[in-house]
RNA sequence: GGAGAGAUGGCCGAGUAGGUCGAAGGCGCUCGCCUGCUAAGCGAGUAUACUGGGAAACCGGUAUCGAGGGUUCGAAUCCCUCUCUCUCCGCCA
């Protein structure tokens, strides 16, 4: 959510820097509905500073008899209190819901674009591996090899689900438990293991919803929606808190399960395991001070980049425009890692600033020192990584000659040794 | 799922015949005093949000005692609904 003070204010910039997105924001009726309800609450709070002082002196008076009159000339007042705070309350609904459908303000560093095809790329590291054969893409390795079962996923489940079997399950495995050793033991991060599933508020903290129900799946009979990242467990573990300065920035991990409808996303991506209704994932998310967020975002991205510089997989930075920029970001840039099977980069990590933008709606604050007020944090997130994405990419690329695929040394000592899948 | 208890400020904890309670007291914290240093002691201060005025320092108003409604001139205190926590029973990995 945007600063409403910050808004009323910089009416005009804020409108050209949202049209960036290539979203069309009209502020008209935030201003409309902003300026009303300011109106309201001075009128309103006008008649309860008079019934406050005139209840006051009645409680002075020891002869009731005597303060009727008063006291039928506050019921009026009330009355009429009574029936400004409701349309009030009506005024402030709607402007909170207005608030909450605005997106965040690209960092002025941005580029600025409409669409994937104006990204930049940042920077690329490591190259393509060397085949004197056809790749295969992985869901034939997988399937070849025994290891992933999409057919049985279907029948289990349905369409974008699959099964894990024998050795490609541990793969699975061995990739997530090497990316939360690699940052709780090298980089920092604390472990954390949250629910799968969370409420309304927390997906409003981190900016699912209201706007992208449509993407979550909700249970039935609680209203409660299984996670889509645990961006929003996570971010949320410090919703309405006041946070000491001395401790920021925190530093989070957590490895769960993400659940996606995918919705719009028909026809992409229908093979393999790119786009799953539920894939695993690794998640880093911190919060910062407001002055070192972007310094915490690079970091954040090498702490990405470094699992696959260990795992030996070729990859490339994009920093995204900002018309592919999400909702909640002010900056993002995505890792692609090098799928030989279908000759292309694929995205396998997203890193991004929000800012201020899910603090605000979350509450979360901190205090620079003890005397200080509140200010917001700025919070951050990436994927370290998407893991059914990185044994996509292990399965493609250490593909050999013969269907059978190697281990990355790094990963050998999460597979009991084994060096190939054969 | 059944029965009961509870939810007050950073923490602990008073406050139920409704008014002077943003809320006693203690702890913690901040500043000052004092002690050669430390500890102890003494004094003052110590919530958040919105909002009006002001360049600002700051001054004023409103709200907040789990959340939302109700009764009342007036509610932390009374009534209703919900949420969460705890205990016991049932079920269960």
């Amino acid at each position: 959510m945007l600063d409403p003070r910050f808004i009323r204010e910089n009416m005009e910039l804020v409108e050209s820097r949202l049209k960036t997105r290539g979203e069309g924001v009209d502020l008209g009726r935030f201003r409309e509905l902003d300026t009303r309800r300011r109106e309201m609450l001075l009128q309103s709070e006008t008649l309860k500073a008079l019934r406050n002082k005139v209840s006051e002196e009645i409680s002075r008076i020891k002869d009731k008899s005597q303060a009727q009159g008063r006291i039928a000339e506050m019921r009026e007042v009330s009355q009429k209190i009574k029936g400004l705070d409701e349309e009030l309350r009506g005024v402030e609904e709607e402007l909170e819901n207005v608030l909450l459908m605005i997106p965040n303000i690209p960092h002025a560093s941005v580029p600025v674009g409409t669409s994937e095809a104006d990204n930049v790329e940042v920077r690329q590291w490591g190259k393509r591996p060397v085949m004197d054969f056809t790749p295969k893409p992985h869901w034939e390795i997988g399937e070849d090899l025994r290891i992933l079962d999409f057919e049985r996923g279907a029948k289990l489940t349905g369409a974008r689900f699959t099964l894990y079997r024998g050795a490609g399950a541990r793969l699975e495995r061995a990739l997530l438990n090497f990316m939360l050793d690699l940052h709780t033991e090298r980089h920092n991060y604390l472990e954390m293991l949250p629910p799968f599933m969370v409420n309304r508020e927390s997906m409003t903290g981190t900016g699912q919803l209201p706007k992208f129900e449509d993407d979550l799946f909700h249970l039935d009979g609680v209203d409660y929606f299984l996670i889509p990242t645990a961006e929003v467990p996570v971010t949320n573990i410090h919703r309405n808190e006041i946070l000491r300065g001395d401790d920021l920035p925190l530093l989070y991990t957590a490895y769960t399960p993400c659940f996606r409808k995918e919705a719009g996303s028909y026809g992409k991506d229908t093979r393999g395991l790119i786009r799953q209704h539920q894939f695993n994932k690794v998640e880093l998310v911190k919060f910062s001070h407001p002055e070192h967020s972007y310094a915490e975002l690079d970091r954040l991205l090498d702490n990405a980049e470094e699992v696959l510089r260990l795992l030996g997989l070729h990859y490339r930075v994009v920093e995204l425009c900002t018309g592919d920029i999400g909702f909640s970001a002010a900056k993002t840039f995505d890792i692609e890692v090098w799928l030989p099977g279908q000759d292309t980069f694929r995205e396998i990590s997203s890193c991004s600033n929000f800012e201020d933008f899910q603090a605000r709606r979350a509450s979360i604050r901190f205090r620079e020192d003890e005397k200080a007020k509140p200010e917001y944090v700025h919070t951050l997130n990436g994927s370290g990584l998407a893991v059914g994405r990185a044994l996509v990419a292990v399965l493609e690329n250490y593909q050999q000659a013969d269907g059978s695929v190697m281990i990355p040394e790094a990963l050998r000592p999460y597979m009991g040794g084994q060096e190939r899948i054969s």
